[in-house]
DNA sequence: GCCAACGTTGGC
DNA sequence: GCCAACGTTGGC
């Protein structure tokens, strides 16, 4: 199983958006993404995968956790390239649980296990890769 | 195929 | 609101 992390904006959509989706039995679209690098970490996600959510802008924490339920499939709100085929991708998710006490980006900064993490190195990727490592200490810092 | 100009993201 | 980082676009 591998280990991600997904920025929203909690303004535009929040983890507890997610919570309050995911108790109607629905699951969220991750649409909108529009850089390479993004959509093909999310064409590497397998359903099971699990993945952090972070709060960019707003925040600026690791609120909570959530799982991947269905594979890369076209981004419902993407636009068709001259060959009428959907450029964008996404996955679906649902969420697992909250941290007990979100982990900022300030702290991770200040964590040196963590001066490699992509969220750090490549602070606008929207969809960056967690190391089994980082994973489990970022459970660890979150209370978990 | 290079690179300058421009647009976007996201922290501060 | 500013600006650094960086991805994309388009002229050559």
């Amino acid at each position: 199983m591998a280990y991600w992390l997904m920025k929203s904006e909690p303004d535009v959509f929040s983890f507890d958006d997610l919570v309050a989706k995911t108790e109607r039995g629905e699951v969220e679209e991750w649409h909108g993404v529009r850089n390479y690098a993004a959509r093909n970490n999310m064409k590497a996600m397998a359903v099971g995968d699990q993945a952090f959510f972070y709060h960019s802008n707003i925040g600026k924490e690791i609120v909570g956790i959530m799982t991947i339920v269905a594979p890369a499939h076209p981004d419902s709100t993407g636009e068709l390239n001259a060959k009428g085929e959907v450029v964008w991708e996404c996955v679906d998710v649902q969420s697992v649980r909250p941290f007990p006490r979100p982990v900022t980006l300030a702290e991770i900064k200040a964590t040196e296990a963590l001066s490699e993490l992509e969220l750090v190195k490549l602070s606008r990727l929207s969809v960056s890769k967690v190391s089994d490592t980082e994973w489990k200490l970022l459970c660890k810092m979150g209370g978990l």
